[in-house]
DNA sequence: AAGAATACTTCACCTGTTGAAGTACTTCCA
DNA sequence: TGGAAGTACTTCAACAGGTGAAGTATTCTT
């Protein structure tokens, strides 16, 4: 796994709720999002973005339906419940606290003695 | 793990090049440099740290050896390569790049048309 | 008719983190 | 003097998330 897709493990799930709070998607959608808003410079694997979907809605933050059945191959849909929501706030302000702790860590001139 | 662990996953090995940067340095007090830094909210695992040591010597990363014989326990110092350092610039350019991705895949208001 | 695109599933494997247990020495303090 | 706490490192088994690979099925494009 290359150090990008490192920081990014674990994040996943953040990033599937976040697009799931503009309304139900599906994962072929999502993951056409997710390369859109990082200029293609990042997508989830297949096997990632499924598995995600699996743990989600285990962990009660998502809900599944089957899309009705139109031209195309068949689409399950997700959407976001309220205990999704709840975890979404939590796990962004757990990427802003540990955004700010890796700059500090990474900070060549960082001085010992500043509190 | 946590959400925040699990985030800085990865990034072990760039924290400990970091500090690395300054001088030589051994376990215990990189990882006490590691919680000042980050005002006791973050420091390894004894597992992760010494796992992580064995990775960077093995990928040429640092170079270690045995601290003279003083009062207290035996140190084992650590010092960075040149291909560390070359390393280091690397993961943190990785770093700002992801950050900035995780940035944008976390906004709710993102607009997709936007780019 | 062929190939690309859409869409999802499952499995075995890999990597980094971790809990737990152990070794060994020194300092503090009652 | 003795026990706890601090310093310092080691090893191992287990776990979680990501990934490559292979497969299924339909539709769109040329």
């Amino acid at each position: 796994m290359s150090m990008t897709a490192d920081t990014l493990r674990g994040n996943t799930d953040t990033i599937i709720l976040t697009l799931l709070m503009r309304g139900d998607s599906y994962g072929y959608e999502i993951n056409k999002s997710v390369q859109r808003r990082t200029k293609g410079e990042y997508g989830f694997k297949e096997a990632t973005l499924y598995t995600a979907f699996k743990r989600l809605e285990q962990n009660g933050f998502i809900r599944s339906y089957w899309g009705e059945d139109g031209p195309g191959a068949r689409r399950r849909y997700y959407s976001i419940t309220e205990e999704g929501r709840r975890q979404w706030e939590e796990n962004v302000r757990d990427w802003e606290t540990t955004r700010s702790l890796l700059d500090a860590l990474f900070d060549p001139d960082y001085d010992d003695e500043e509190g």
